[in-house]
DNA sequence: AGTTCAATCTCGACA
DNA sequence: TGTCGAGGTTGAACT
């Protein structure tokens, strides 16, 4: 990775044309070519980039660009979609570079999923009376979060959310439309189950007939870390 | 903005829970205190992150840790939403300040809303007869992108997008049920146009009795430029 | 400040 | 390999 501070501009044209005028930035030339433009705030998002793979090459600046102050050009070329980077050079005043190796990668340890999980295990959530049929039930249009039956032996298909938002209230219609087409499973009732339920969402679930079941993350894997020192 | 080549290894807890085994990357800290972790491949997105507003303290390891090699801590904190990054440090091989100063920031040059444009000027596409009503058509549940009339006179709602799929496809729904409510308005009917429609987002759009256009992007505005050359 | 919608989205899973 | 859906999405425009 080679690390360059400099004052500098930058011109992109690929599926929208950008350029960034003279200031002071980082650029980060990772080992496969690619080139990242970074400012000193915002979010981790360059100002600009050119992602992999592609190839940088420099070259020395016109006569007209040298006398405007260019000290070199940096042009970095798309291999696949003929993206164009040019970078323009005016004044380096930093540049280093370093061997990092590669990077054993993210691991990530998922919420949602451990939210199934325990959901499954404590289904009385849902209400006294209620069963689970299975977690991840098959649909022709994707797999339903829960499938589980109340009391009275009916059908009931829940949506599980972290946040839970309209667009998951549209999954979850669209689930129960489909499959209260089947005579096996018709009629099912819907669950909306989050940890937090935005008002707008609530609104069109209830209007829909479908109920809304805030969870509380803390308190259901508490009692899962209860059982688990039981064992 | 500071950077930092060091090995390290990093725990991330607040949406997700994530770990970053002992590896040698960049850190790089903006003047907002956020913090970026890079390695040396990949896209523009860090390894891992955290975004302004956000604190960050440097603290001595404790004494199990000092044994396990860790030289410094660095624990970054979210001011709102309690989000907590750890970067633990074994070794630096580069520290290096710079001052770079406000970015003017970039200038772009958009796409989308071009697109709309284009439509609006090329009306015909949606079929013979086809004519301009107005672009962003207020209802009481946000804008439809372009309102027209077919040759028959009747009410035509317009929903584009770059990529069309499933989402675009339930948003005209919500748009045609409401607008089909308004006897001025009503019968309406919708065209889903894109440059591209998913497959599924197609044969949702028709189930419903959507019609859907593909756009030719470059077409469009080759015929755009022409006229432009004309005047 | 909150909401909505596009993005040079990026990224992973799955057919 | 393409397609599809989610993201600690991010970012911008508008209410």
């Amino acid at each position: 990775m080679r690390l360059v501070i400099a004052r500098c501009s930058v011109d992109y044209a690929g599926r929208l044309s950008a350029h960034l005028p003279l200031a002071t930035r980082l650029l980060m030339i990772k080992a496969d070519g690619s080139l990242l433009v970074h400012s000193d705030g915002g979010s981790y998002k360059p100002l600009n980039w050119m992602s992999p793979p592609c190839t940088l090459t420099i070259s020395e600046p016109s006569d007209e660009q040298r006398e405007a102050g260019v000290s070199a050009l940096w042009t970095v070329r798309h291999a696949k979609t003929d993206d164009l980077l040019v970078v323009s050079l005016y004044e380096v005043l930093h540049d280093s570079a370093h061997e990092l190796g590669v990077d054993p990668g993210l691991q990530k340890d998922g919420v949602e999923a451990h939210l199934q999980k325990l959901l499954a295990e404590q289904i009385h959530l849902l209400g006294d009376g209620h069963r689970l049929v299975r977690r991840e039930y098959m649909t022709a249009i994707g797999p339903v979060d829960i499938l589980a039956t109340d009391a009275a032996g009916r059908s009931v298909a829940v949506e599980l959310k972290r946040r839970g938002d309209i667009d998951g209230v549209e999954q979850l219609t669209r689930y129960l439309e489909l499959m209260n087409r089947d005579p096996r499973l018709a009629p099912v009732a819907g669950v909306f189950a989050a940890q937090e339920i935005k008002p707008q969402a609530r609104t069109l679930a209830e209007d829909r007939g479908i109920r809304c079941v805030v969870l509380d993350y803390d308190a259901m894997r508490g009692i899962d870390d209860g059982i688990a020192r039981l064992f």
